[in-house]
RNA sequence: GGAGACGUGGCAGAGUGGUCGAUUGCGGCGGUCUUGAAAACCGUUGAGGUUAGUAGCCUCCGGGGGUUCGAAUCCCUCCGUCUCCGCCA
């Protein structure tokens, strides 16, 4: 969410701006504008009017003490006829606040001034392409077959138990996946994140603090008993953890990573997107968080995607790293870099991290504000990254590993599975 | 799931209708004293809105609603915590 003051004051470039990620309902902003204006005057109108309600009922209460009750009934007189108006005001008040939260949360983040225009992938820009695509023969099978071949996933009895997308990973499948949880959070331990486990459902105003609500309601599962959401990333419950909180400015940055599963209904994907593990709608990652004084966070943006790609290095996958263009940058997002590997049986890229930074309109829908040495307070600014997503480095350590009737593990997981070969 | 108790400022803990945004203690910050520190003493110390403003004014005692001239204090409701019972990984 926007912050009103900084809409207030720059209206025309916060306009051009978001056209880059194809936002063109200008009408809402002005909405928005117009709104802030009728609160402020009501705000006042409501405050004075109170002012003198308060004024009077104390009055009655001095008046009651020295026994003056014909003054004190006039006073009672005056003090209803204006509650009665401060009630009006007050409902006026709620009335326009409401609306112009709604307003407010629907309108994107600004993207960063280096995001470029552009309406989809192919407009991104490539940052970045290192490692050594692996020679590719014409045996060479995609990571569906060679889970099948190699008893690794099952993907015929997660849609029995469950549906499709949901599929079941065995023997020295499912010890990988072991593997690589353990991996990636001691990677992120040594790089300083504070590990946590965090709920795997969380509730209305976690999906608000992030921005996955209102924007992307409908692509998290849904548990209307409860009125909770299956997250979609660690990246809601990580970041809700400082919602409503005033943070030292010393005690910054925050740090967390943290393992779970990620639940997506994915509704609309279809085709070679969707074969084997390239999209699921159940799947498991690593994520990190930080939360960061403003000036700081591009810094920290790029800190972030370096460390992702060590991870990617030592996998020794070959990876790129684009710059998403606005069109493809998300809602919440002010810039967001892919990290992706190169998977060579499907001869394809795929995404298996995604970095962003937030700046501060995530913190500002949740509150989250630091306080800096002077006492003032202003919104934190909040990252967070996959650090990584399972599914696809699996995919892409099959395709790319495969030798003569069997699979190479990574040295760097040796250490995790106890065997170097998937036979 | 059933019965009961309770939710007050960073923490602890008063206040049960009238100048209470809230006694007090701890913690934090500033000062006096000291070579320095501790102790002691003095002062200060929540958040939001409006505003050029660290001036004034308004709002906030779990959330929402109600009673009243006036509510932290009474009523309703939701959420949460604790105790006992039941169930249970």
């Amino acid at each position: 969410m926007l912050q009103i003051q900084y809409l207030r004051d720059h209206k025309d470039e916060i306009i051009k701006r978001l056209a880059v990620k194809n936002f063109k309902d200008t009408a809402i902003i002005d909405q928005v504008l117009e709104l802030d204006q009728q609160r402020r005057e009501t705000q006042r109108q409501l405050d004075d009017t109170l002012a003198e309600s308060k004024k009077s009922a104390k009055a009655i209460g001095q008046l009651m003490k020295e026994n003056k009750k014909d003054e004190a009934d006039k006073a009672k007189e005056k003090t209803t006829e204006l509650k009665q108006k401060s009630k009006e005001l007050q409902e006026r008040l709620n009335d326009i606040t409401n609306k112009q939260q709604k307003l407010l949360l629907d309108i994107p983040n600004v993207p960063h001034e280096s995001v470029p225009a552009g309406n989809s992938e192919d407009d991104n820009i490539l940052i970045k392409e290192d490692g050594t695509k692996p020679e590719v023969s014409k045996d060479h099978l995609p990571h569906w077959e060679l889970a099948k071949k190699f008893n690794l996933i099952d993907f015929d009895q997660g849609v029995k138990i469950t549906g499709a997308g949901f599929p079941v990973y065995k023997n020295k499948g499912a010890r990988l996946q072991r593997a690589l949880q353990s991996f990636f959070l001691d990677s992120a331990l040594e790089a300083g994140y504070d590990e946590v486990q965090p709920p795997l459902l969380v509730n209305e105003a976690s999906g608000y603090g992030t921005g996955q609500l209102p924007d992307k309601d409908g692509q998290m599962y849904h548990i209307p008993a409860d009125n909770f959401y299956l997250i979609p990333t660690a990246e809601v419950p990580i970041t809700n953890l400082y919602r409503d909180m005033i943070v030292d400015e010393k005690d910054l940055p925050l740090k967390n990573s943290a393992y779970s599963a990620c639940f997506r209904r994915e509704a609309g994907s279809y085709g070679k997107d969707v074969r084997g593990l390239n999209r699921l709608h159940q799947f498991d990652k690593v994520e990190i968080v930080q939360v960061v004084h403003p000036g700081k966070s591009y810094e920290t943006l790029e800190g972030m995607l370096n460390y992702i790609i060590s991870l990617v290095e030592k996998l020794e996958l070959p990876y790129r790293v684009l710059k998403l263009c606005g069109g493809d940058t998300s809602f919440a997002a002010a810039l967001t870099y892919d990290v992706e590997v190169f998977s060579a049986a499907q001869n394809r890229w795929l995404e298996v991290s995604s970095v962003s930074n937030f700046e501060a309109f995530q913190a500002n829908r949740m509150k989250l504000r630091i306080k800096t040495e002077d006492g003032k307070k202003q919104p934190a600014h909040t990252l967070n990254g996959s650090a990584l997503a399972f599914p696809r480095i699996l995919a892409a350590l099959l395709e790319n590993n495969q030798q003569a009737g069997k699979i190479k593990v990574p040295r760097v997981l040796v250490n995790y599975t106890n065997f170097e070969y998937i036979d």
